[in-house]
DNA sequence: GTGATATTCAACCATTTGGTTGACCTTTCG
DNA sequence: CGAAAGGTCAACCAAATGGTTGAATATCAC
């Protein structure tokens, strides 16, 4: 029973995934040129992208011979509201919380 | 160069820590009682707490034969501001995410 | 001092992770 | 058609993770 959030935080934990991410708020890419900034095999981007897929962060869809990256910000939502419960925001009403982000994002 | 960032996720993204997390955060408690409600031993909870420490997210003070916990919930703000970062881009409107965080926090 | 309590350490184990390479499949282009 | 481009798959590897035990180290209580 591994959690949305297992895998999300799992997914931000490295550093080429959490660039990868910061790329696609740009555009949606090509799995393609998402790698051709990094210094590893094209294979392990896929491998990257497979995670970020898996967690829900991104979705990807083919289109021709070109598989295309979407960032899928929502996906960071249960994230967000976990970490609201700590920090600066402790005593934070959760409830009010989900209710702007349901607002703020739409839908 | 294994950032803050990178461990304070991986920290995240495990379930047993995300609940010592959440007892944390009602008070400070020494180890023996932070492993006392799960099924695993000792030991692994030293584990779990020893992560949690290395990424800042817990600080621990030993007094007599005691080792203290103690939850530093300002290691979150970083990865917090992360995740800021994509609901900025992604259209969440930060003016009114502050006027939101102004009525719940009070003044 | 003896013994119980609190916690870590060390060794071990299975699984996952992050990377590689080379073969493979599909789609496009000349 | 044949060749190149876009991606994945499979096998492999080293290192990290999450757990277990049993021994070791302090500290406290008698």
């Amino acid at each position: 029973m591994t959690s949305q959030l297992d895998t999300v935080f799992a997914a931000l934990a490295d550093p080429t995934r959490r660039a990868i991410l910061a790329m696609l708020l740009e555009d949606d890419m090509a799995v393609t040129d998402v790698a051709e900034p990094f210094e590893m095999s094209l294979a392990a981007i896929s491998k990257h992208l497979g995670v970020l897929t898996a967690s829900g962060l991104v979705s990807q869809e083919k289109r021709g011979r070109v598989k295309w990256c979407k960032l899928e910000p929502d996906a960071l939502r249960e994230a967000s509201v976990w970490m609201q419960g700590f920090g600066q925001m402790c005593g934070l009403d959760l409830d009010a919380f989900e209710r702007f982000l349901d607002t703020e994002l739409g839908e």
